[in-house]
DNA sequence: CCTGCACCTTCCCATCATAGGAAGGTCAAC
DNA sequence: GTTGACCTTCCTATGATGGGAAGGTGCAGG
């Protein structure tokens, strides 16, 4: 199977593949005479993983521990567990900062006419800061991926 | 005031100010005879009128629209809440995503036992993809940024 | 006057996951 | 044998931010 074949049963783009490939998150290929990569049923087995993992918001380093686990016969699954729920804390961390965020525009956009005059309270509180959120520090950069859009023209799924 | 008085008098980094001067969010900055760049109040005006919006989760192309609506006199408060408006339902649709995935991968986690054997729902479930969430397309990249952090050692507030 | 330290300048590189494209080789069907 | 779909590698971009190097400036203390 190559490349394009793997990325359609899979539904990790071929560009990715490669690149998960690059940095080690799956093995080296199979190549055949031509230099096309070859891939597996165990192949699309780890990207399928990958990928579902992707779906979850893990981050690639998350992830690469994770397959660790997986292919660990000796495994703890409180192990996982922890990563787990872990993530699952700054999943809904992320999540309320988003929600904190669009309650306090909202009000705001609430209470903007919006009757064509140049009055706006929107733009008041950007000037002021007043109701404007914090947004508390700490979660430094990347801490977590953006919620992965990924799977644009992969088809299949 | 030069630019690490006007960092700490407006919570923006000098790294992000030179920046914001170097695509255009700001305009270009006095200069000192030392070449050192030097502030006013309107420019930490300025600048923090940038930081409120980006705490709200504003991309900086959107802050630069913002800008120049808030310096035109004949603005209409209609665009504002329009943008205003929309963004909400950016950053509303971005927690409904990674709330979903929690949600997700709370269950998977409440599902496992994590007494220690291999033996793992969470680990079954990343092979299969039973139970985890398809993470809809759509919303492509860049179209929002991640919570912006920020404000590190940036002090002031 | 010299030293030291805190600050400034520009410039380059890294992050994270992903996509786009160019230049060139391969395969299969017609 | 040509065409078109595919593959290869390599480079670049995204968005917002931080890190750091190499070198100049400003001020205070000795």
């Amino acid at each position: 199977m190559n490349i394009g074949e793997a990325s359609r049963a899979s539904g990790v783009s071929a560009k990715m593949i490669r690149h998960y490939e690059s940095i080690g998150l799956v093995p080296p290929a199979d190549r055949r005479d031509s230099g096309y990569r070859d891939y597996g049923t165990a192949d699309l087995h780890r990207l399928g993983f990958i990928r579902h993992a992707r779906d979850l918001g893990f981050s690639l380093d998350r992830i690469r521990v994770l397959l660790g686990l997986w292919s660990d016969p000796a495994r703890s699954n409180a192990e996982v567990k922890a990563i787990a729920r872990a993530h699952v804390k700054e999943l809904e961390q992320r999540a309320r900062q988003l929600n904190e965020m669009a309650n306090a525009l909202r009000s705001l956009a609430d209470a903007c006419d919006g009757d064509g005059r140049p009055d706006c309270p929107i733009i008041a509180s950007l000037e002021t800061g007043a109701n404007v959120p914090p947004c508390h520090p700490g979660a430094s950069p990347g801490a977590m991926p953006p919620p992965a859009p990924r799977r644009k023209a992969v088809a299949g799924r």
